[in-house]
DNA sequence: GATCCGTGGTA
DNA sequence: TTACCAAGGAT
């Protein structure tokens, strides 16, 4: 990013009344949320974390559960992971809480159980980017550091009239510049979580309240009538659909088959019931029995689930099934387990829809 | 830089 | 219904 656009983009910009007028009115009009009711760098951490793309209402109960369940840093180091995935479930994203973890426990190793309080070493945690470390150096520790969200992008990007494209990851850099001049020295903390509060409250993706707006006397977009056609963003493309079967596997003690997915990518160490992706080509049982190295008497289809992604969709049919040996095949961990004890293990949303309606 | 990584709400 | 979205980060 050059000086000399970020000089470009303020240029003529009252800075100091633009901060004066966003601080106060943050200071008015903040909502109560759980996380601002202290301002322990641990307590501030996890809800930037629990937040990223995910909504405040979402949040909220997760956050406080969690809380409760895990109140310092040593006692989520401490935790099992099986624990935390627990405490995520239904949340989404499940590597935000295994890095969590991870970093809180370098914490705790390197740096005396004290969150660091500089960019450089804060940022070197895993799951740390460079808008969570904005936004935990400002909130926790009152740093004049720049927290480039989508709502900044957002806010920013009408009241200084930025066009370039929101979607792109070099277009944050563009903000964190303009953000090293425009951020308040003074309250760096109501400055950076008004800007979010503004975006969430006010300057809203579609149809913005510009006339509820603290800042509208400085918004170039406003000004000439664009504030609907600001940000600019690229589309992203659509989702790719997979076919699933799964299985509801039953023994003669009645308990059901349980497995634990990979240590890496998708739902990475969630539980799941056993399942494939299918072709046209072979039967079920015999693709079940090539991935699982047993045999499979496959019964009548129970429900259909569907499950939305990010980048896919996994459309599942569900058959309950009984089995004739030990199922192998891979590496994963498998278990038998009691109807009554399937709450005690973490499950995608697919899944827990398949518990609630053919378990329970 | 493009892709992967979840979920539920909403217009 | 579809498409987009919500306080991003890792690879």
């Amino acid at each position: 990013m050059s000086k000399a656009l970020e000089q470009e983009q303020l240029k003529d910009f009252h800075i100091n009344d633009f901060q004066h007028h966003l601080v106060s009115w943050f200071k008015e009009n903040q909502r109560d949320l759980p996380w601002r009711l202290s301002k322990d760098p641990y307590r501030v951490w996890v809800s930037e974390i629990m937040l990223q793309q995910t909504r405040v209402d979402t949040v909220i109960p997760y956050y406080n559960a969690f809380m409760r369940q895990f109140p310092t840093l040593e006692a989520l180091a401490e935790a099992e992971e099986d624990q935390i995935l627990k405490a995520w479930e239904g949340l989404g994203y499940y590597s935000r809480v295994r890095n969590l973890q991870t970093a809180v426990r370098e914490v705790v190793e390197h740096y005396g159980g004290v969150v660091p309080d500089n960019r450089k070493d804060i940022s070197s945690l895993k799951g740390v980017g460079p808008y969570t470390a904005g936004a935990v150096l400002s909130i926790a520790y009152g740093k004049p550091e720049p927290a480039v969200d989508g709502n900044v992008m957002r806010v920013l990007s009408r009241v200084l009239l930025v066009e370039e494209d929101i979607a792109k990851p070099s277009t944050r850099k563009i903000f964190e510049a303009i953000l090293y001049d425009l951020v308040s020295k003074e309250d760096p903390s109501s400055f950076n979580q008004g800007l979010m509060e503004l975006g969430a409250l006010i300057c809203t993706p579609t149809s913005p309240g510009c006339l509820l707006c603290p800042v509208r006397e400085f918004c170039r977009a406003y000004d000439t009538g664009k504030q609907n056609e600001l940000p600019i963003k690229s589309k992203k493309k659509k989702q790719s659909l997979k076919h699933m079967a799964a299985l509801i596997v039953r023994n003669e003690a009645g308990e059901v088959l349980i497995e634990k997915r990979p240590e890496t990518g998708l739902l990475a160490r969630l539980w799941q019931f056993p399942n494939i992706e299918i072709s046209e080509e072979q039967s079920l049982e015999e693709q079940f029995s090539q991935e699982y190295e047993t045999s499979f008497q496959i019964g009548e289809q129970v429900q259909h689930v569907e499950h939305v992604f990010s980048h896919l969709i996994w459309n599942i049919a569900v058959y309950e099934a009984t089995v004739s040996g030990r199922p192998t095949g891979g590496q994963a961990t498998r278990k038998w387990i009691e109807v009554t004890d399937i709450e005690k293990y973490a499950f995608p949303v697919s899944h827990q829809k398949i518990i609630q309606k053919s378990l329970l």
